[in-house]
DNA sequence: GGCGATTTGTACGTATGTATT
DNA sequence: CAATACATACGTACAAATCGC
């Protein structure tokens, strides 16, 4: 990120920046790992969560622990059954 | 500070002895913190946050919440011409 | 079922700026 | 000038869920 140039809270960069990579088609269904994110930003783990968090308050994204962040319009209707027995 | 032989504003004083610390190159990149900078020159925090509004309004420094302030020519690729090619 | 690897979830602590009283 | 609460950011450690073997 550039927290000089850019005087929006870093949370809200990355937010915006992975948002902008779903929009443009360069993610279409998983995520990398939040803590990936979190190195390829250069930011600390918890401010990555933090955009996370927002994204998925937007609906953007669906988050499944264990699993991982996934596109929500690219999983809407194969919500993975846990019909296990 | 000396508000008592010196009548200009605490909060001026305070700005011109930063301003001063950073020409002097005795402060290249950051800042010490605000709460740092109020005990160290005697005054009260919110004094020393009128005065880094100052040199913020000036360009001379950029403060990021949660980071900390730092020297705007440092952070902000100071030295363009490359004259490269 | 166990194990290890991967990934999200949670909880602290510390530092720093922001805002209000 | 003092005090207080709040917001943002970094770092770390451990818990919990999932998956493949």
């Amino acid at each position: 990120m550039d927290p000089f140039r850019n005087p929006k809270a870093t949370y809200l960069q990355v937010a915006e920046a992975i948002s902008a990579r779903i929009r443009d088609g360069e993610i279409t269904y998983k995520l990398p790992a939040e803590r990936a994110l979190a190195a390829e930003y250069g930011v600390a783990y918890q401010t990555v969560r933090r955009s996370m968090k927002l994204l998925r308050d937007q609906g953007l994204i669906i988050t499944r622990q264990g699993r991982g962040t996934f596109v929500a319009s690219a999983v809407l209707g194969d919500e993975p059954d846990k019909t296990d027995s």
